[in-house]
DNA sequence: ACAAAAGTGTTGAGAGTACACCCATGC
DNA sequence: GCATGGGTGTACTCTCAACACTTTTGT
């Protein structure tokens, strides 16, 4: 028998894709151009080719609406219930992505469709069951940023340490402790000093970077409580 | 434009069924009775009908080889490289599933192909990418087991206090104190006093049972180090 | 009475939390 | 010199880990 012989569902995947921007966790979001849902608001996101792997296919996605290559990507969770797609039984599986803001071009993708960047926390109506999914990544987000180093990937190459934490408290929703937030992170060793330092108001800020193998080594350890 | 005018992946769902055997933590395998890979074992798994949702067809899946229908499942991962089945581009999403040695139908599922039960400690050379899948799905019983309250899915509806902690010795692959076990499981408070006893060997021990609540009671808490 | 498994507390170490002041710079 | 943000240390609490003896039953 062949794989052909049978009626099969297609399978898709969508991206959704966070950033920091504005003092503000931010997800991308395209309007529909055609039924169903017309003119709403979804998670990018397109059909997986025959031949391609998810991963790509999520890469792919996410090139053609950010210009960004490098990115952090997680698979999310596969969404398969028969009716979330109206045209017919549609399984996708969902991505989420962590990219720098100065990392996009913010002319990528924008002939297609309308694109727009949107706080997670004043979301408009979404297509599909991608409300569901948009939450989930989040909650997933969170949990990841406590237990391992992603929060590292929204940020730019070199930082201080201010804008790590608040960045942290951003997503997390909540205040940290400055000197603990301090102790914390620099004694998981997954951040360096790069000797220079930034001139702003106040007194000048010690610049860090992250370590190549951060991500990978915290793991197992939790960073914030 | 219609959704069948492209070729698509297919989609499978395949589930990892641990149990514990013989004090011993194992999986249900199939012996493939057609090529590819004819004759090797693999994870019990099969196509996705349009229409079915996901979680519909891994229950499937489960009934048709062990006629067990209340489980705990959940969704593992999904597996989507073009070169993991040589038929073709087809993407699996794995679940893995825990049930009780005494809720299993013997029979079930023993007419079409050989099944058997394999300790996770010693298999046979696995079909496809089946090997990855497991043991993926290893790592995640252990991960979930330290976190929430799963293990008791694989035991009999009242046990006995030494019986859970050999269980998650078994899981764990490690000795675990018996003193500090109490503590964390009654502390949890995850499982209650039936008021019956078990006579045995020695001193006779206080019967246990679940509380139904009890999985989603200790999601956010760390149950063994 | 003895074998076999069940049951029970304490102590020390490490991690987490809360909390308030001095430091370096630009204007 | 003052406003602005950067940088620092300590004490208390709580959780985790290590550890050995008594109790209850069956034979």
């Amino acid at each position: 028998m062949s794989l052909k012989d049978y009626p099969h569902p297609s399978v898709t995947v969508d991206v959704v894709i966070f950033t920091l921007r504005e003092d503000d966790l931010q997800v991308l979001l395209v309007k529909r151009a055609h039924p169903p849902f017309e003119d709403m608001w979804a998670i990018p996101g397109g059909f997986v080719d025959v031949g391609e792997s998810l991963e790509k296919a999520a890469l792919r996605e996410l090139e053609e609406e950010t210009g960004v290559r490098k990115v952090y990507l997680e698979q999310l969770y596969t969404f398969g219930d028969p009716g979330r797609d109206p045209r017919g039984h549609v399984i996708t599986v969902a991505y989420f992505a962590l990219v720098t803001v100065s990392a996009i071009d913010p002319h990528a993708g924008s002939d297609a469709a309308e694109t727009g960047w949107w706080s997670v926390y004043d979301l408009p109506p979404l297509a599909f069951d991608h409300a569901d999914i948009l939450s989930y990544a989040l909650e997933r987000l969170r949990y990841k940023l406590e237990y391992t180093a992603v929060g590292f990937e929204l940020l730019p190459e070199t930082f201080v340490l201010s804008e790590l934490r608040t960045a942290y408290e951003i997503i997390l929703g909540e205040q940290l402790d400055k000197r603990n937030f301090r102790r914390k992170i620099l004694g998981a060793g997954v951040i360096e000093e790069t000797g220079d330092h930034r001139a702003g108001e106040g007194r000048p800020a010690k610049l860090y970077h992250f370590r190549d193998d951060a991500v990978a080594e915290v793991k197992t350890r939790r960073l914030f409580p």
